[in-house]
RNA sequence: GGGCGGUUAGCUCAGUUGGUUAGAGCGCCUGCCUUACAAGCAGGAGGUCACAGGUCCGAGUCCUGUACCGCCCA
């Protein structure tokens, strides 16, 4: 059977097999129980975005992680691995609403609509995406699966599923308990065509050219700056229309003229509002030389629109300067949004804008400006503005209200592991989320691979601001808290005792939390220990409404409107329940309508996937993990959180190693994309080349760079289906059918084997030989994995099996198979040394070494070298183990001799090159080599004669060179080829060689002959070059003797 | 604007603490369908190591600067 292995390997059908039999092995499942000596080795998966399926960035990624799973598994970990998916918020609502609005239906905006008329179109917006979100996540794992990723199916999470919906309601909660989340009122991003808040990495910056418009703001008291009298000052601006919202004009204090000027008031052009002139070190200085845009079109003074630019709201912050927002959510000029003083200064001029886009109002203001001779100049300017990616249109920096986490804050932490000093050189405290995660880098248990990334993640850390987490979005973890205005202040505490009784008559055990703002302490703010208890306040929040409806209609008692949903519990109470709201609430209870930040979740995936809260086994074994491989976009957004999180909830950091993969780019240097249309589809090159070609591609392309180019090329499958694929995966499939054609040959060659028949001192000197390599690359392959290294083990093993294995070693084996004597031996060494080949190869390429490793199991069940050593069998090549304890076949001598030989014969091959030798064509030769080497050269003649295509071959000392004698000089051996030359042709060899021989005498004898280099250099490096220096004038005497003799 | 990379053969990339005449794969050229493999075998051509300085007996490697390309952050 074994003999009928195609000619070509085909490896749909070996992938097929392979993952039925690890299968049924349940090889990627680690039990927590089962953990044996060596412990456990853990790897928490990126979980991939629903949003689409994966791309070849995903390929390398997972690629990555299952070698170093398979390496360690192999190693006799318990190794497991933890697969999954993210929900991916803002991404995954996008990508199902543009698809909606694509095909006509009902959308986004059209559920909105529903909802606000109380038909449930939230419900049922989260049940489209839910679908969308089904059939990616099928994809996905169907694409790990078919790359050969072993991951413990068993676990698979989702973001959102209840086990992780579970450890996110719980943290929310601890940190919520622990004031460290706060509702803040903050400017973001706002798209005003689609009227959402987006992400910052949904922002994307262009460059813009547009102007500088140089604005006279009056002073309301003239001033005397230099003898001079001064009525205005200038302001420059690109956003004219801003200024309507102006509250106060800074300038640098620095400034010569802020002595003067700050204190002042100046009047606001159009609105009439008076404003103060400030100092703050934020103003650039003015310099018209200077190489800094901004101070060159600066004019000293900046005016200053909190509501409507993020620095301004920091100089807002600074100074307590009033906050007022001139824009509908539309973008539209407005009183209705926080025009605080509108009733104030109202006036036909600004009345007039109201309603103006803010374009249009950019307009109106600066004619404004002109026909009142206040502007003084305008001027061309470029400048990077922030557009959103899904309308394209400017962001609007936009006030609005969002939860945050406290970063810096310090936590009352267990002192042993979070002491509370400041770490050096920051103001972060050691006990602060951002000191939980800074502090392992620079104690050195957090480490990244390659290194210069731990920069990323420590400035990052170092410069962090509080982070928000609300979202105004449907899809993701709806935020556990709800809200309700208090009649007064005073009677907040008694309401939480009021609400929290309540909550224990429905039978609710745990904590209700309160929180309030300081500005605005009328309203309450609940988060509930418990999860189960959520259902109680939803319930209670539905009776609001409904009293809030009709007070009357409910004021009895019990009457709800039948089918509406209402647990038991409350239904049993809900007299109290009225009784509470009639006596606090004056409007209604609500839940808050926002989600959390996509990270949030994300940030506790090492643990929420293993089930904490609860305290069970997994938790202890397999946390933390080992290492996370990830794409280094998102160290700041994801691996910082990650430990944040894992310091915070668990007392310690989720792993410990993050190696930090390239980035794969197309030929030309750019991101693969969708837009670019130059992404290559991983399940193509599966279909095309194999999964384990596509994995040995990748893995050897990986080495400590950044980036990774890979030529994209246009690919006609059988089928006729035109798509992307790169002539980079051709070495991985050429490897693999290299691979499966030597195991051919050695399944052909093995009938028979007999382990008795091998006897270690009938080994020669090829056996010898290929031992001693591969015991070196396994100590090569080994050292580089444990050390992340992909391309190294990749090279060696190549290099290995190719050049050491294939060239050489198998074509001197043939002869000796038809060698009774010898074939035994033979045998033995090659099953040998195939199986643990096919070990190291394993991570790599798994499907193909596992079918191959069945065709050994079956013709060559036992594979060991008498004692020397015993490749232990195992069912399948997953749990086989590791390569090791071959020290003892290192040998050097041998790998010298081995060399010398290999030498002889490409000299040979030479020969025949030049000279059009047919390869069939056996010669005559002989070697005149010096005594003392010899014997070693007849021992392995037949080495020789064997691939060189000799009929007869003489070694000796002395020996004569007849005429018509192509020669070639290899160490300190002459090689003579008999009755092949044509003598100009040979001038030409041997001129050839003795310019080679010369180009290495030059520079030597440059070097020796300097006195500097003789007296300086290392001694060990002056004697190896005169050494060489000596070897080569040997070799120049004798190239020049053969050129004389030819006459 | 801040930070981090890269620039070595036509292409994609290696190149350890500075030390023989800088390597691999692909592509190209020559010859071979040699009973494991033409997705292969044997051989070959091809490089001012981006540029300019500097340190050193000695620089692809260390230092400074310049140019170009890319990534991350604001």
């Amino acid at each position: 059977m074994t003999q009928e292995l195609p000619k070509i390997y085909n490896p749909q059908g070996t992938q097929q097999q392979a993952e039925q039999l690890w299968q049924k092995g349940r090889y990627f499942h680690a039990d927590s129980d089962k953990v044996g000596p060596k412990g456990a080795y853990t790897i928490v998966i990126p979980p991939p975005n629903v949003t689409a399926a994966l791309h070849l960035g995903h390929a390398l990624n997972n690629t990555l992680q299952d070698i170093l799973v398979r390496f360690h598994r192999m190693q006799g970990y318990a190794a497991m691995w933890m697969p999954g998916t993210d929900h991916a918020g803002i991404a995954t609502q996008t990508v199902v609403d543009k698809r909606l609005r694509a095909e006509r239906k009902p959308a986004l905006a059209d559920y909105k609509e529903m909802e606000k008329n109380g038909q449930n179109g939230r419900l049922q917006f989260i049940a489209k995406v839910q679908s969308w979100k089904d059939e990616y996540e099928a994809r996905i794992l169907e694409q790990l699966k078919s790359m050969g990723c072993s991951c413990d199916w068993d676990r698979t999470r989702f973001t959102m599923d209840e086990v992780c919906a579970k450890a996110v309601r719980a943290v929310f909660f601890k940190l919520f308990a622990d004031g460290l989340i706060y509702r803040g009122k903050r400017l973001v991003n706002w798209d005003p065509a689609t009227q959402t808040v987006l992400a910052d990495d949904e922002v994307e910056h262009q460059t813009i050219k547009g102007f500088f418009w140089y604005l006279k703001y009056p002073l309301v008291e003239p001033v005397v700056i230099d003898g001079q009298k001064i009525e205005h000052i200038m302001v420059a601006t690109t956003r004219p229309e801003t200024m309507l919202g102006d509250t106060a004009v800074a300038m640098n204090p620095a400034d010569p003229r802020a002595k003067i000027l700050v204190g002042k008031m100046a009047r606001l052009p159009i609105v009439g509002r008076p404003i103060p002139i400030i100092a703050d070190e934020h103003v650039v200085l003015p310099n018209p030389e200077s190489s800094d845009e901004k101070a060159k079109f600066s004019t000293g003074f900046l005016k200053v629109t909190p509501a409507h630019d993020p620095d301004d709201w920091q100089i807002g912050q600074r100074h307590n300067l009033p906050v007022i927002n001139i824009m509908a959510p539309d973008g539209s000029i407005s009183e209705k949004f926080g025009w605080l003083d509108w009733d104030v200064i109202k006036n036909p001029d600004v009345e007039n804008l109201i309603g103006m886009d803010r374009f249009e109002a950019r307009e109106a203001v600066v004619e404004w400006f002109r026909e009142e001779n206040l502007l003084a100049e305008i001027r061309d300017y470029s400048h990077e503005v922030g557009h959103s990616y899904r309308s394209h249109v400017p962001i609007e920096p936009y006030l609005s209200d969002q939860w945050y986490i406290a970063v810096k804050k310090p936590i009352d932490a267990p002192a042993e592991k979070f002491d509370s000093e400041i770490l050096p050189g920051t103001d972060v405290p050691a006990n602060s989320l951002a000191g939980m995660a800074l502090k392992p880098l620079l104690d050195g248990r957090l480490k990244f691979y390659p290194e210069r990334y731990s920069k990323n993640y420590q400035t990052w850390l170092e410069n962090l601001r509080d982070w928000p987490i609300s979202r105004q979005l449907w899809w993701g973890h709806q935020i556990p808290v709800w809200h309700f205005t208090l009649e007064n202040e005073g009677k907040c505490n008694e309401a939480i005792q009021q609400l929290t009784a309540f909550m224990q008559k429905c039978g609710s055990t745990g904590k209700v939390w309160p929180y309030r703002k300081k500005e605005d302490p009328y309203t309450a703010y609940i988060c509930l220990e418990s999860a189960q208890d959520d259902s109680i306040l939803d319930a209670l929040a539905e009776y609001s409404v409904q009293i809030d409806r009709s007070f009357q209609a409910y004021a009895s008692g019990d009457k709800l409107k039948s089918g509406e949903s209402e647990p038991v519990r409350i239904k049993n109470s809900a007299k109290e329940a009225l009784n509470f709201l009639d006596q606090y609430v004056v409007d209604i209870i609500s839940r808050d309508e926002d989600v959390l930040d996509t990270w949030f979740s994300s940030a506790l995936w090492p643990f929420s996937t293993m089930g904490w809260p609860e305290d069970v086994p997994e938790l202890k074994k397999f946390y933390p993990t080992n290492v996370l491989c990830t794409a280094r976009e998102i160290i700041t957004l994801w691996v910082s959180r990650m430990v944040m999180m894992g310091q915070y909830c668990i007392g310690d950091i989720p792993f410990g190693d993050v190696y930090i993969h390239a980035m794969i780019q197309d030929g030309q240097g750019r991101k693969m994309s969708k837009s670019l249309g130059n992404g290559i589809d991983p399940l193509t090159i599966i279909e095309s080349h194999g999964a384990d070609a596509m994995r040995f591609t990748l893995a050897s392309m990986t080495t400590d760079t950044q980036d990774v180019r890979m030529p994209v090329a246009a690919l006609t499958l059988p089928d006729g289906r035109k798509v992307n694929s790169s002539p980079k995966f051709d070495n991985g499939r050429n490897f693999c059918n290299k691979l499966w054609n030597a195991s051919r040959f050695a399944m052909m060659n093995l009938e028979g084997i007999d382990p008795a028949a091998f006897n270690p001192a009938k080994m020669d000197i090829t056996d010898k030989w290929i031992l001693s390599r591969l015991a070196a690359v396994v100590k090569e392959a080994t050292a580089s994995l444990k050390n992340y290294k992909f391309n190294d083990p990749i090279n060696s093993l190549y290099k290995f099996f190719w050049n050491d294995l294939c060239d050489w070693y198998l074509e001197w084996a043939k002869p000796r198979m038809a060698d009774a004597a010898q074939k035994p031996i033979a045998q033995n060494v090659l099953a040998f040394v195939l199986d643990q080949t096919l070990r190291m190869l394993h991570p790599f390429i798994p499907f193909i070494t596992e079918g191959i490793f069945q065709n050994l199991n079956a013709i060559a069940p036992v594979r060991k070298l008498g004692t020397l050593v015993d490749a232990a069998g195992a069912e399948s090549i997953m749990v086989a183990a590791w390569p090791a304890g071959l020290e003892q076949f290192i040998n050097p001598e041998i790998e010298r001799k081995i060399e010398t030989i290999q030498n002889i014969i490409g000299v040979i091959r030479d020969i025949r090159n030049k000279y059009n030798i047919h390869p069939a064509k056996r010669l005559v030769g002989a070697v005149d080599a010096p005594a003392q080497r010899v014997a070693m050269l007849n021992e392995n003649i037949s080495l020789i004669c064997d691939l060189a295509g000799m009929e007869k071959l003489t070694i000796a000392a002395g020996q004569e060179k007849p005429a018509n004698t192509a020669a070639t000089i290899v160490e300190d051996l002459q090689v003579y080829i008999y009755d092949v030359v044509d003598v100009e042709a040979e001038r030409e060899r041997l001129q050839k060689q003795k310019e080679f021989i010369e180009n290495g005498i030059r520079p030597l004898q440059a070097k020796l002959s300097n006195e500097s280099f003789v007296s300086r250099a290392k001694p060990e490096v002056v004697e190896q070059s005169r050494q060489k220096i000596k070897e080569l004038i040997d070799q120049l005497d004798a190239v020049n003797k053969h050129l004389s003799e030819l006459g």
